[in-house]
DNA sequence: AGAAATTTTTTCCAATAGGAAAATTCCCCA
DNA sequence: TGGGGAATTTTCCTATTGGAAAAAATTTCT
């Protein structure tokens, strides 16, 4: 193979990563050269492989599309390389919908961070409304955004936390969370990795 | 800040980066232009942000360079001086800062964390309040509980997040937060320990 | 199905990148 | 200190990119 036929093809899974993302948001083409300030047909051409991006159109449109610009490099599932940045605006989050909990994952694009977090709706309002203990590697927080939560630990007395309240334990431990009162909570959770 | 002036230097600094890999190697332009197949005029101009690198010529570089196109933007926050790193140690983070955050560190007494979640009232409202930028290993997530807040991040756009937004970066970047708006904002921030 | 609206591609030209070679700066050492 | 070679920057020109708008394709609505 050629070094252009090489440097084309390149450039082609290049542009099919940058439509892939732009897909994901369901965005097209005149949202993203809103977002990233350029024109149209650039973002058209480059998602083809027509044309080779120059730096400074690529970081505009790596901001754009609301991704860190290595990330555009990464294939598939961006890790959380070194420099690594991402924002979530309210209400843009990634749903996750159980019969006890609607959670909202946080960044759910970028693989190997060391934390999670995630945003949720407390529906069960009772311990009963469980099957069992949750339990995984590594450590949580919860901070209460709404209402009131009770924390049940396993071989511990059940807690309840008002608005504003934390609380950080071991995820070891058989964990279960439940709205308190009549409305339903809402919470933010961090798990550590491990 | 002007559009362009902002990729500028952002260009200029890819460009640090893209002399510092060449010069870890103690390669010469010429070494690198052979090893690339491109001319030593364009590694030059590019070394020192005056052009910005199309896409296919980035890749040849990365490859003449001997990385991954990836690593072309990964450590972007790694050439600062030494000192100019502040180490976020448990309890001096609280202090470090006393002037423009208030810092409420919660669950002091737990060691061996790996999260480090920290309520604050940000008072600063403006980045000339601070001296610098903050910048400590690991990874840092922060959520706007109530007002908003602008996250001034090294080499980027300043974003501004709303109350419910959130932002999730490598805290080796330089960061920075100050109130948005007529009252101060309440924040919460979770450092994972590394 | 057909019209209208939306989205994508193409066209054309101005702006910018890339390369060859000349000019300059930087080293090193007698 | 200054001569000579190596390394880098500048110059000049061609090739390619990037944007605005027109054209084409696709989707939506009635």
């Amino acid at each position: 193979m050629s070094e252009e036929e090489t440097q084309d093809s390149q450039r082609v899974a290049f542009g099919r990563r940058l439509r892939q993302l732009r897909r994901q948001n369901n965005w097209t083409l005149a949202d993203v050269a809103d977002r990233a300030g350029l024109a149209i047909s650039t973002i058209s051409k480059a998602e083809r492989g027509i044309i080779a991006l120059t730096y400074d159109r690529m970081a505009l449109l790596a901001d754009g599309l609301g991704v860190d610009m290595a990330a555009l490099f990464a294939e598939q599932g961006e890790n959380f390389t070194p420099g690594s940045f991402a924002v979530a605006r309210k209400g843009e989050f990634h749903r996750q919908e159980t019969s006890n909990y609607v959670y909202e994952m946080l960044f759910p694009e970028l693989w190997n961070k060391s934390m999670s977090p995630m945003m949720g709706t407390l529906k069960a309002h009772n311990v009963m409304d469980f099957e069992d203990f949750v339990r995984h590697p590594g450590q949580e927080f919860l901070v209460v955004m709404e209402g009131a939560v009770t924390v049940h630990v396993e071989g511990r007395e059940p807690v309840t936390l008002q608005q504003g309240d934390s609380i950080y334990f071991d995820s070891a431990l058989g964990h279960l969370y439940a709205s308190d009162g009549d409305n339903d909570a809402r919470i933010l959770v961090v798990c550590s990795a491990t």
